[in-house]
DNA sequence: CGTTGCCATAAGCTGCTCTCATGATCACGC
DNA sequence: GCGTGATCATGAGAGCAGCTTATGGCAACG
């Protein structure tokens, strides 16, 4: 059976009048586009493509074929075009209401995937510095949906996308680094000076919570209102930094420990009761696509 | 991507108004069905269908989406046809001349997959007792193609299809088969009466070749006109048979020995110069799917 | 003649598509 | 009300398709 991508694969090698080209242009490699337009060619049964040393044209066979493809692609995407219009999915605009470090790095592939399958619907951002700030914003209505930790006494969807873990950042040279297996107690940096954030912001209460109950009150090298800095001035030197994992980027430099008891915080999806199906879709892309807990921290995170 | 598969698996669910009978017209199960439909719904982002207890309606967003749907495949049905047309594939007949037991063990499995891509072109077969036969019959321009080992001296384009395997067969409880493992030297059959081939019948001379190689001239117990006969009878006790392994069905009840030294026959398509689309599509199909050495006793068969 | 451009092929990896097994829900008949 | 049958959903596992990386072959060009 052909499919959809094949025929697209052909149409896009006889605009480009280049197997190179349209590869580049269709985000694949070069030899699995040559091994696709081989495989259609075999379930048709003769050449479609003349392979020329620098150029490629139809047969006559391919000539045939090609008007046809091009029907098949615009009524498939005519079909999507429908089924979103009649669900109200086609256009519009959302608003997702979130916290500064949640629009850093559990949003974004979220995001990719939506705009991918919604290209024509806008979305608005309105990111808060602390979880109070936020469920306040919303309660007033202020978007559509938000990410954040689930709020008390909503009355709406609530949906849960995942646990966040927190990690402790330092140098790579760092001493605590050389025992503990990736873990450390967090007492043991009592007498540090933390890289901290700026009063009002959200995370200042969790690291200010998170070392009371480990026996101290941490002193701050500096107060950052930049979720992304805090990772980068650990790093340098300027002391420990506690920071949601899914804000590293992979590659990151630095050491990365696990805080021991673990620092974990849910976070949801939530949005006002009766909700359009614009909503309920992103809501159900979020589910799926944010990344939560990333992939290149999830075995070195797992118990 | 929405694929033009779960389209199809769409529109027969519609048709059908279950997933059940949809899933058997489609040769799929039904968790697979139901699987695709939930990916199509996820791709589009709303239900398409409303799963009630004895039946299955479409929702508004799939009533717009289906009659896309059954567009795209209509076209991509129109591409193949069209493309076809053009190569002088669509319909017509095919003359198809071997041996006996070619279109007994060989060709059935490329034959099938030559109706499936090609349903309305004829596949005409004539059928010979024997090499020259076939050979003189090809000369003198019987067919389009014919299938059987290498022609000497033919000024036609000539493909290789693989190497058939010749075994011998006794039955299950035969003392030759307590050692040698799965190996038979001929020379030790030398006093046994042999299931043979009826005179003029090709394996015949085959037969006679082989033994006489091995030192010896075979006695029949019995000579058969039928190549899929000499198995059974050999099974059944009347004396070892040489057969092709590839017209041994699976799960053959007998006891199967590889001669030593192994005797092998390659086969080929030879056809005319200067042939038709057609002819040389159902080359490409038989050298892809002709089954000259079938998969349960390939192993077994090998060094 | 060497270099560059471009498509084909092979090997290996990952994700998709299927099957089988099982569970949940509903309708129907006793 | 209970048991049975029909039907779709979900989970686990196997095999295959589609991709990437590496490499080779061929033709054109300087």
């Amino acid at each position: 059976m052909i499919t959809l991508r094949q025929m697209e694969y052909l149409v896009t090698v006889v605009e480009q009048g280049s197997f190179t080209r349209a590869a580049e242009l269709l985000h694949v490699t070069q030899p699995a586009l040559s091994h696709q337009m081989r495989v259609l060619e075999r379930a048709v049964g003769a050449p479609l493509l003349e392979r020329l040393p620098r150029s490629v044209r139809l047969t006559p066979t391919g000539r045939a074929l090609l008007p046809h493809a091009r029907a098949a692609l615009a009524d498939a995407r005519r079909s999507l075009c429908a089924a979103r219009q009649a669900a109200g999915l086609e256009a519009g605009e959302l608003e997702v209401a979130t916290l500064y470090s949640v629009s850093l790095g559990v949003l974004p592939s979220a995001l990719r995937a939506w705009r991918q399958a919604h290209p024509d619907v806008h979305i608005r951002l309105f990111e808060h510095r602390h979880v109070d700030e936020l469920l306040a914003a919303m309660r007033e209505g202020q978007a559509d949906v938000a990410v954040g930790p689930p709020p008390p006494d909503w009355d709406g969807p609530v949906r849960a996308l995942g646990v966040e873990e927190f990690v402790v950042v330092l140098p790579t040279d760092d001493p605590v680094g050389a025992d503990g297996g990736g873990r450390v107690d967090l007492g043991v940096l009592a007498e540090r000076e933390w890289v901290h954030y700026a009063p009002g912001h959200g995370l200042a209460d969790l690291v200010e919570r998170v070392c009371a109950a480990a026996g101290f009150q941490p002193r701050a090298s500096v107060r950052t209102e930049q979720t992304a800095s805090a990772p980068l001035l650990a790093a340098a030197g300027l002391g420990p930094a506690l920071v949601p994992a899914n804000v590293l980027p992979p590659g990151f430099d630095g050491l990365v420990l696990r805080p021991d008891p673990p620092v974990r915080r849910p976070l949801t999806a939530y949005s006002r009761r009766g909700g359009d199906p614009l909503t309920t879709a992103f809501v159900d892309v979020l589910a799926r696509e944010a990344t939560v807990l990333p992939a290149h921290l999830r075995d070195a995170l797992q118990p």
